[in-house]
DNA sequence: CTGTTAGCGCCTTCAT
DNA sequence: ATGAAGGCGCTAACAG
């Protein structure tokens, strides 16, 4: 390429008219339509090499109304578990072509509806979806506006067309788990909840797992604590606790670094995990591998979960999708955290 | 929004014509342009939300030439050091109201060049680049594209137009801490390199650490260590090595989780840490003040450096960039695996 | 204050 | 095989 024709951008018009040839053949060099001589194709592909033309994205996004982009809605990408279906998410989407544009959504719901308009004017050719905070209304604007929507960890939706979804199953994992406690021990289970941007589905496992003590007769022995959402607050709270060894028992937690501020509350106060103290991490990352003890976790493999959702996504787009449901299934990773 | 207008999308120019006004009059009132009574624009924001009008981003980006978006390009998101610049890189994007696109680059320097095309076909209004693949040469070519650049973690390039630089400085922090190590001891010092895909960083730190032992006369207790970029298999390596309590010493590791693999290896052959071997992470997240012994690790805010990135890119799309590097000097938080 | 008319950069019939 | 012309959805002068 040519520096010299930097800083303004090289057109079509002007690889026409420096090549010798219409608008039209240098568009079918570049799109690879055939009706060109390999001669003349020769010749375009010279000059665009020498000018360095770039074509935009943008003019043919608008020309043939298809933008090759997905979006992809996230609350965060903080969240390392976030960060591994996002990378899934990428990978599939690169092999296919797509672009990925990225809408963070806010902790409140008012601005994360916002990210819908957004979605909608950007013209992407269809949309992953992991989010909690948006509401049904948001997800079926979308679809209305037909924007192919993929959505990651609800159990249902009242609309199917032009929707698919991918159902993250902690539920049966979750009150098995604390059967199976119930059935080698009586320990009080405490559920650890965060004091706000609580997302629907630690809403709904709370829900489950306090049903699930009830039914097995133990429902005065389940209780609700308030965290922050930080390792270090709650580490704090549970160290003062524990140091009075008060409040032993079983520990469900939403993350494991906050399943951390447990473990190392306890640990660091001299009781025994897990024969005192057991802890549960519903979400768990490399780390909860890593950490001593290691922590006990329902286990999705969130990159596996990324990567077909965007699979899904772009089968929808070529209207191959067959299944639209394509449930994840956690399974019980016990480790240290827990007894056998 | 009335529902029958789903499906095929609405124009402007249906919105022109069911209001009764012109293109231009409906485009004023769209982009809150004055020049219009009160009393059409009540009319025409009706007709809007009765029709369900939403602009396309994209025939705007092609008007107006400015597609508001920005680009980032990465290498995955799955390192959680990556995801919190990410984090940090697309909350400000957010609040300067640009759309994000993320390019992440594979592993080979081949087809990571190819992102440079797209980010040039993408139109972007600039982009923030923290990518170790990535050559000069293709900076120079976005840059020479007239695309804005921010590059993180680079210590100098030979360019200066339309460039923001943040170097990322851990050689002082690293010879201070190799040098305080021979003030307290004499073990050998081990480096950790994997084999494969090490981008540029670590080559030099490499290098650093290796010139700064010779400088301090220990040139004979310098090593290098090649592993495989897994926590599993880091571990499993030194877990053997350790058995036998082989190559104790003072380890040098480019990021916590493959840290953790030696201090568990070490831990679980009753090998003490710090007393025996010591360990120190380059690149540390949250996790290493959580892992007990917790990890000394070379600080940086990846969440600052990636706002502070994305801050300097919109400045320098505003032409109000002052200084043109921010570099970012690492501190040694000197926690429980070195020895004080 | 409102409407007309060119583009923005590219693709795509339809002729030739 | 090639070119001319219209259009994708919107903005931006320029006239009225």
């Amino acid at each position: 390429m040519n520096e010299d024709y930097m800083k303004k951008r090289v057109t079509i018009y002007q690889v026409a008219t420096e090549s010798g040839f219409s608008l039209a053949t240098v568009s079918r060099v570049i799109n690879d339509k055939g009706n060109v001589t390999e001669e003349t194709k020769r010749k375009v592909l010279e000059t665009i090499e020498r000018l360095g033309y770039k074509p935009s994205a943008i003019a043919q996004g608008l020309a043939k109304s298809n933008t090759t982009s997905v979006g992809i809605v996230i609350p965060s990408s903080m969240y390392s578990y976030v960060a591994n279906m996002l990378s899934g998410m990428t990978d599939i989407a690169k092999i296919y072509g797509y672009k990925t544009i990225l809408f963070v959504t806010s902790q409140d719901k008012q601005a994360s509806s916002k990210v819908v308009e957004e979605v909608i004017q950007a013209n992407v050719e269809g949309v992953v979806i992991f989010d909690d905070q948006l509401s049904e209304d948001d997800i079926k604007k979308m679809v209305s506006y037909s924007v192919p929507v993929c959505v990651i960890g609800r159990d249902s939706l009242s609309i199917s067309d032009n929707v698919a979804i991918i159902p993250l199953k902690y539920e049966q994992t979750l009150r098995k788990t604390i059967s199976l406690h119930f059935e080698k021990g009586d320990e009080n289970v405490y559920f650890l909840k965060m004091d706000e941007g609580e997302g629907s589905l630690m809403t709904s496992l709370l829900k489950i797992a306090e049903d699930e003590c009830i039914k097995l007769g133990h429902g005065d022995k389940f209780f609700v604590k308030e965290i922050s959402d930080s390792y270090t607050q709650t580490y704090d709270q549970f160290y003062e606790l524990f140091k009075e060894r008060k409040d032993l028992g079983f520990y469900i937690c939403p993350r494991d670094s906050l399943a951390c501020g447990v473990l190392n509350a306890a640990t660091d106060n001299h009781i025994d995990v897990p024969h005192e103290v057991q802890i549960l991490s519903i979400i768990g990352t490399k780390y909860s591998k890593i950490v001593r003890p290691s922590l006990t976790i329902l286990d999705v493999d969130m990159y596996e979960v990324g990567s077909i959702a965007m699979r899904m996504l772009t089968k929808q787009l070529n209207k191959t999708l067959q299944t639209k449901e394509y449930p994840f299934y956690s399974s019980i990773l016990e480790r240290s955290s827990t007894r056998k």
